[in-house]
DNA sequence: TCCTTTTTAGAAAACCTTTTCAAGGTGATT
DNA sequence: AATCACCTTGAAAAGGTTTTCTAAAAAGGA
């Protein structure tokens, strides 16, 4: 049996609230008593109950994590931000990967709820009433990392998708591109869909590039859609000699198809991704990308939520991260 | 304030006992106050509390699970296995990424047992003795997965990677080569290298390869390190023709450097990598490497804590699983 | 020395749920 | 009609901790 402040107290002879007090306030313990506490303790490996604890301050100590697929890298990158961030904050972390599968998603919330964890950090997902009608009945406070809610007035932490994706369009264009594809998200099942989609048309509307609004393809988060994807882009139009791909994941899967066309990158076509995952330096050529500060994101989003418990209310409500292009092996001048 | 069973007794007008029956022992009790329970529950969104079933029940129905890196692909697929084997069973989980640190692993330990997680999964890492001794010392049972140990009698799930090392390198004999490399992971950090070595030392002497003993250079887990290996070891041996690769990641290194030397692959070198990441379909040339079975490989370690917490025994305490070669792109016969 | 203030420590209540025990009520059997 | 068994329900204890309240002891002042 796992020792108890019971244990603890009758080992060392005071009382349990003697004990209690060596936990939590040890200079209102006179220092003979005290060290005999913590003698007992080390002893005992004494480790404080924290259901007994969690009844007693309506507190877990405990942050929820939902991430729609762990198989992808940029995930890894979120969680270890904010499990740095939970560890300087004194918080413990629950990863749960939702597969993007809707019932699996809110039957998370319910196993947040009932252990009663304190704020939900929500990751790179759609906001559907569904959620939010739950998270709201839960009482759980909660907000958003790499996301947004136009509908809800939700904290969220995030980067400008639509400057971004203006960004490394714009960057194809002053390289001499001048027939321009995309590879982007499907608008109803993603967040930054729109936004990129948006940034993609600005640039070309800025510099007279319209004919290329068509080229674009919807591809669903995996480098095998992505694939497809591309095939049908360079074979309703082969004159194509660059594309922005919304993630990094597409941008291998439109080159893996490229390679298997024999069409070299970035000699005959230009490719930029997006997310500056590890991936991006390893694969062949490397990545040209948008970087985002992923880990940072993470981290973030700790804070904010943590900010939330703590004071109620956030400062910033929807806060934006600095994204950077970064320029490799995939993209050349036409 | 959240709704407690209080509240829902209230609106139901009966008492806390029937609720609580309602919630564990539906059939004892009449229909009309059931629904009228029922109904309660639905409207008040009352959760029962988990801090107050721990205390009672002894028991968190979460596991922890320990990962040394989540930027690791492989460690996504465990999770996943995990994760759908604990929905099943009824438990929650708790990942925690210990970066390869000693001490965060030993504070991550600490948080399992405040929280009283009931069993933990140790993923992929050495068993070393401080590990060893808190977790007995804190009296959480615990599996390995990806992993053993020698020293102390501990159920684990995992390949057999002597075995599967060996095929790799036997498919690579067979395919010709003479002139073989190995990328493997430092003896004294990792518990697969030692066995991987082993394989590959086996298959050259059965094949009377033994010259290629001394052409092994050692990585530590990341892409850039094999890099550095690769260049090592082509530095020293030129004329190798193929190389058994301990991890895809390794794999990805070693092509990319042979890439970066200009060297085809496998026109020129073969590279076999070892574990099957979703990244070595995506990769260019798509890997020739060992599949692990690592979605199954975490579904049955979460089996096998859930079959020794409630049994307080496991019938097969190291359990192999079934290791494949899979033949992509990156072999090719000498 | 005696009274007041401060420091220290123990007893008990509270947090929320499950479960045991006992009691009241119903229906069946004799 | 009386007894018995069973079904249904509520009261109360238990689980481990923190915290409030109270009491005792120590320290300080007159």
């Amino acid at each position: 049996m796992k020792p108890t402040i019971r244990d603890v107290a009758k080992m060392a002879e005071v009382s349990i609230s003697t004990v209690s007090r060596v936990m939590n306030a040890p200079e209102t313990v006179v220092e003979s008593k005290r060290n005999r506490v913590i003698e007992a303790i080390q002893t005992l490996q004494y480790q404080p109950n924290a259901f007994a604890r969690g009844l007693i301050y309506k507190k877990s100590f405990t942050l929820g994590l939902l991430i729609p697929d762990i198989e992808n890298l940029y995930f890894a990158g979120v969680i270890r931000g904010m499990q740095d961030a939970c560890i300087k904050l004194g918080y413990s972390l629950m990863i749960c990967n939702t597969d993007r599968d809707k019932e699996r998603l809110l039957s998370y919330i319910d196993a947040f709820h009932e252990k009663q964890v304190d704020g939900i950090v929500f990751a790179s997902d759609v906001l559907y009433p569904e959620y939010y009608e739950k998270l709201v009945g839960c009482r759980i406070p909660f907000v958003l990392v790499s996301s947004h809610s136009d509908e809800y007035d939700i904290p969220c932490v995030e980067i400008d998708d639509e400057v971004a994706a203006y960004d490394a369009v714009k960057f194809l264009i002053e390289l001499g591109h001048k027939q321009i594809g995309m590879i982007g998200f499907n608008h109803d099942n993603s967040i930054s869909g729109p936004p990129r989609y948006d940034g993609f048309v600005r640039a070309l509307n800025e510099f007279g590039l319209e004919h290329n609004m068509e080229k674009i393809k919807f591809a669903n988060h995996r480098f095998e859609h992505a694939y497809q994807a591309a095939h049908e882009l360079f074979t309703e139009y082969p004159d194509i000699t660059a594309v922005f791909c919304v993630a990094d994941e597409f941008a291998m899967g439109t080159i893996s198809y490229l390679k298997d066309r024999n069409i070299h990158v970035p000699g005959q076509v230009s490719v930029v991704g997006f997310d500056n995952l590890r991936m991006s330096t390893m694969f062949i050529p490397k990545l040209t990308t948008i970087a985002q500060p992923i880990y940072e994101l993470g981290y973030r989003a700790a804070e904010k939520i943590h900010e939330l418990l703590s004071t109620g209310s956030v400062k910033v409500k929807r806060e934006k991260m600095e994204h950077k292009l970064i320029v490799r092996e995939s993209s050349r001048e036409k």
